[in-house]
Formats: structure tokens, C-alpha cells, sequence
DNA sequence: AAATTGGGTTCCGAATAATGGAACTATCTT
DNA sequence: AAGATAGTTCCATTATTCGGAACCCAATTT
């Protein structure tokens, strides 16, 4: 509808709650904390409303406020995201996959859902490691420039994979970054080969190797990844990733037909 | 309004808000995906408020449905949840101590925070492993039975400690699991000794050391822990990591009051 | 010291969105 | 096919939100 505005509400019809999620979504993203009047600049709303508003949502603790009237996210966020993490049923099914990836290339293996035109980060499962987790799920990354958001755009029919592309912005992250061109391309041979690979394209010296993950109705639609640093990820070595990592998508695949929609 | 009822607005007066909370709260915490009318009769409320509170909420990405008309927590809390525990302040002081307690004894750290009556663990730093992190960060246990929990008590001023500890029910988890009487007498103990213990009071088999951490306005309040399995932490090991334990939370509060209101 | 400014909070009539009963449709059961 | 059960849509009523303005308070300026 609108390609662009800075916190006015994008579109969608769910009333005041519609409103409240631009505010959760404005201060949880922001650098750090926010004022009062940082917040009254970006939204543009009367100061009234937005008082009420957000001292609902710091009464709810989806946000809290400091001493010095700066708000942050709240740890209700938290509480909620772990609880619905726990038991989201993808993840569920694929985790034995992921770890059975991981032992066997060593590299770190990924889980991610296309969730409009971005791909979110719902596993990660690395080696032996001291290195967060957390950091990296919930994350959402570009489809354009990811292993598992290429796979994922690989099995979507052509139309939408136009409507897709044609609304991104296309950001240079590296020399290898696709263009709306060269990625209409590569998809085309994602689609024929099962396999796609990130060849620097979104960091400089790192590489990873994709398979896609969808269900029958294209309601759930991912893919697994094999992530790592070019040095040790070869193109030789990523294309004899290519047949687990395929297999470990369609491992997964069999295990959600279970808990998915049976009929349709 | 209304004085009482059971998954109605429990007090605050947060409006629309409070009422699509309790739904999230219903879904997120629930065993798996529940109906429409699984939720209905959870909420008792008209059908068709009860409908577009809930379409709302999936069209905000808070909430998802399946092709089954069951609902799970939605994608979007991930999104928030990561964005706001990655630039969690708190969490970010914390975070060398953290790795420098776990490296020093080898064991598993915790650091939480006390929204209310509960711990929220906020982080997490384990050995070598291949466990997941994020099953814990996020997940709120009750003060009485954790080393946290209890350091986090004793900072409090009698007052609040009466009152919190008034309004918990003390669950027997283990026969070493306090009462509200046996809580008391510790909390007395840890405020002279400056360290709280679980002495397999939550969990057969698993110890623990706290030390508490707060700000001086107590807008703040938590507390670092060392856990591990009962036979490798005796109490005579317990008692050597109180030291360490204690110079983290130190560090970590040190570290707090340049980002904390310095004026008060 | 008085006046001003900036940042934040509170009030209250007007505007708007939420409510909830009922009618309606789809889906499952017998 | 009939009956029950589950889920969705409609719309007049009612409760919330809206938003402008007045207010408060602490820090600066004059």
C-alpha cells in the first residue's frame, strides 16, 4: 500500500492495538532508551494519547521506564518469546535434524520461516561454543541475501516470487550482494538443483548452503542451513553439504506432516 | 467495574490492552495450540468480541493461526523479544562477568532479575555444551526455592520481604523446599552473610550460590548465581565460589551506575 | 528572585473503536 | 439429510480512546 512512512500505522485494520504495536516496535528496535519526547517526534501523536499509551504498555511490562522517564523494552517480552519458543512445534521437529547437521559438518546450523519478505531466525545451533544463542533467533534477515530466504523464495510459485522481489530494497552488503536481476536468476537454478548457497553475499568470508522446508499449502515455508567461514566452507566442501543438508530438510518435513494439517 | 472473575482483567486498568494480554498470556503459556473455543470458555467472553480480539492479535503477528483454526503464539515475539534481550543494559554489563565466573568454576551461571514475585532469568553462560540457552533466559521461577531468588530477597527492606513472601504459595518441590517460616529465618541469614544458597531446594541433585545485585533505588533488583549438580558442588566448594560469586555481583553493579540515573 | 522554557502529566468533552447479542455459515456427527 | 457444534459476520449500543488545553515541576535565563 505505502512504501514508506516513519511509525504511522502500515496499513493493516487492528485498531488501537495496531497502534500500540508501532510503539513496542519503535522502542524495541531503537539504539537504546527512549524519552518521552523521542518517542512524541517519531509517532507525531498529541501528547495525551501517547502518555496513556505507553503507560499502559509499561503497566503490562511490555515496556518499562527508568528513573529518568527513559523506556526500554520490558521483560515480559521476554518471559512471553521463551515460553512460545519452547514450544513451537517446527522448531521441535526440526531440532534433532539440526543437531544431527551440526555433529556432522562441525559448522553452525540454522532454522529459519519466511515471515513476509524476511526471513526469522527460529534455530541456531552452533559447535562447541561459548557464543550466545539468543542473539541470533528472532532475528530477521533480508531473504535476498540469506541461504535459507533464497531456498525459501525457490519454492514459491513465480507470482509471488515477483511480488516479493519486486518490493524489495535491494541493500550492498558485500560485492556479492544480488541485485533484483541476478537473484530472479538464481532462483531459477535453486529450483532445478534443491540447494542454494551464499556466496559472501551478505558477509564478507562466510558462505552456508541451504535446503528449503514447506508444507503442503505453503503456509509454513523455511529452510536449514549450513553456515560458516569461507576458509574452511570450500565451494567443494559446500556442495558435499548439499545432499545432508537436503536430507536433513526433508527429514523435517516428514516429521511436521504429523502435527500439520493431516487433511487439506 | 468488575471485582473479581478468573482470566478477566486482573486489577490494572490498562483498557484494551489488558484484555488482549490476558489472551496472549492464555495462548503463550498454554500446552499447545488451542481452538477458538478452547480460549472461549478460558475467557467467557462473547463470541464475537472474542473473534476480533483474537484476529487482531494474529494479524499483528502476536499471535498465529493454523489451517485448524488453532492458535500459537505468533513470530513477531521473537522479533521483539531478541531485539530487546540483545540490548537489555543490565544483561550487557553483566555479560564478561558472567563468562569470567563460568570460566573460573566451570560451572553454569545464571543472572536474573525479581519482576514481582518471581526470578526472570535474564542470562545464562554454560560450560562447554550443546545445550540450548534460550530454554531459560526468559523464564520466570518462583523467589522462595532459587539462589537468586533469595539473594535478591535480602536486599529488599522488611517490609517488602513480609509482603511479597506473605502473597506466595509455597509449592513442595524437595523435602529441603522452605516454608514460608524456614525462608524468613534464611533471609536473615543471607542479608548478615551476603550470599543466598539452594541447598537442593528446588531441584534434587542441584545446588547453587547467589549473590545479590541492586541498584541503589532498588528500581533495580537481581542477582548472579553458580549452579551445578549436587555431587561435584559440595558445600565446602560452595563456600569457596562465595567469594568470586560475590566480587561478579560487585563488578556487575559497578558497572551499572554509569548507565543508571548517576543523579538521585 | 521572578520569569521562561522544556519535558512530562492530568482533565474532560468529542470522536471512535470495542462490545455483545443475534443471525448466519461451515463443518462435523449420527 | 437432519441436527449439533464450531466459527464468522453484522450492527446498534456503550465504553475507550482521542486530543487539545490546562497544569505541574524542575532547570535556565533574565
Amino acid at each position: 500500500m505505502n512504501a514508506r512512512n516513519e511509525a504511522t500505522s502500515e496499513g493493516r485494520d487492528t485498531g488501537t492495538l495496531g497502534k500500540l504495536m508501532i510503539l513496542l516496535d519503535l522502542v524495541t528496535h531503537a539504539e537504546g532508551p527512549m524519552r518521552f519526547t523521542d518517542i512524541l517526534a517519531l509517532t507525531d501523536q498529541p501528547r495525551g494519547t501517547l502518555h496513556r499509551q505507553l503507560s499502559h504498555l509499561v503497566q503490562e511490562g511490555m515496556l518499562e521506564i527508568d528513573g529518568d522517564g527513559r523506556y526500554s523494552p520490558g521483560l515480559r517480552l521476554l518471559d512471553l518469546a521463551s515460553s512460545s519458543w519452547a514450544k513451537n512445534e517446527f522448531r521441535l521437529v526440526a531440532e534433532p535434524h539440526l543437531n544431527t547437521l551440526q555433529r556432522l559438518t562441525g559448522e553452525t546450523v540454522h532454522l529459519g520461516v519466511l515471515r513476509g519478505t524476511s526471513i526469522i531466525y527460529l534455530d541456531k545451533v552452533e559447535g562447541r561454543q561459548s557464543v550466545r544463542m539468543f542473539s541470533q533467533i528472532g532475528n530477521a534477515s533480508p531473504v535476498y541475501c540469506t541461504g535459507v530466504g533464497k531456498a525459501a523464495l525457490s519454492i514459491l510459485p513465480e507470482e509471488r516470487v515477483t511480488e516479493i522481489v519486486g518490493g524489495l530494497a535491494f541493500q550492498k552488503f558485500t560485492a556479492n550482494t544480488h541485485t533484483r536481476e541476478s537473484l530472479l536468476v538464481e532462483i531459477a537454478d535453486i529450483r532445478s538443483g534443491g540447494c542454494a548457497f551464499d556466496r559472501e553475499e551478505h558477509e564478507v568470508g562466510i558462505r552456508c548452503v541451504a535446503a528449503p522446508i514447506w508444507s503442503e499449502d505453503l503456509s509454513l515455508i523455511g529452510g536449514v542451513s549450513v553456515t560458516g567461514p569461507a576458509y574452511r566452507l570450500t565451494m567443494e566442501r559446500l556442495a558435499e553439504w548439499e545432499a545432508p543438508v537436503r536430507e536433513a530438510a526433508k527429514r523435517i518435513m516428514t516429521g511436521m506432516r504429523i502435527g500439520l494439517g493431516p487433511r487439506r
